[in-house]
DNA sequence: GCGCTAATTCTAACGAATTAGAATAACGGG
DNA sequence: CCCGTTATTCTAATTCGTTAGAATTAGCGC
């Protein structure tokens, strides 16, 4: 498995990304006026900055000329992950659960999230009882 | 009150205001003895770190010459709690509940971990409950 | 007071990210 | 089959972060 090359995203690459993620396969024309709902931005400057992201493996091109559309080569999922992982490591050392206690002392979520967030823990806790546990 | 600018530090900037949240004022010399525990950096490379930092805010100089010290100019926990915001601006949305949720259920967290994050979410409900709650 | 050491300033190179104009290629419809 | 629209490549400027050499300043100790 050759570990896939972890190239955190820019910022400018996540609005890219987050494009595809929601409307799947893409073309050129479609990145822009997706993108132009947020900021003003020149069709070439998308074109290079989807052909960065190829070379980076962060996006695949699919066809050629006209019907060519561009498609995410990487998940969402990982993607959130790594850029999570990263914060963790360079902000709170590395303590994923100094995050998560920001997080809920931090004032940023309501009571009904924080009742949605202990639910979550309960499943994820009877989920690990069962397996090994770490 | 002026609100503070508002920069984000850096990766490297980063480096340099832990060493000044765990040493507290600190001569330049010693700031890089800190920060050559980690990776090999000049001091001059540092000195104009610090240079740079203080035009952003980030730390302050007292003293001059040879008993000059550099102390953070910004709190741990203000900082923290600013580039978790962005984060979750730039990656979530600005939903501070998914960042959450990816936290419990991405197998971060160890068992214990998790029912201490329980524990804090109970307390911070019943103060919120207390409180107005919003 | 003089020199050694620490600190600072000046300058500059380099890479990455962002931006976009100009030129070129390629399709699809008439 | 040719033309316009769309896509792509080439080129380049700009800015920011990082790095550090060279030169300069400033104390401390003897």
């Amino acid at each position: 498995m050759p570990r896939p090359p972890a190239t955190h995203p820019t910022d400018g690459e996540l609005e890219i990304l987050h494009v595809l993620w929601t409307h799947g396969p893409t073309s050129l024309g479609a990145v822009c006026e997706a993108l132009r709902h947020q900021r003003d931005v020149a069709a070439t400057t998308v074109a290079t900055m989807l052909r960065v992201m190829s070379d980076k493996g962060l996006v695949k091109r699919t066809g050629s000329g006209r019907g060519a559309t561009w498609t995410a080569a990487v998940s969402k999922q990982k993607t959130e992950r790594g850029m999570v992982r990263k914060l963790v490591d360079r902000v709170f050392d590395g303590a994923a659960d100094r995050l998560a206690a920001h997080l809920v002392t931090g004032g940023e979520l309501s009571k009904a999230q924080l009742n949605e967030l202990r639910q979550l823990i309960d499943e994820q806790s009877t989920a690990k009882k069962a397996s090994s546990n770490k």
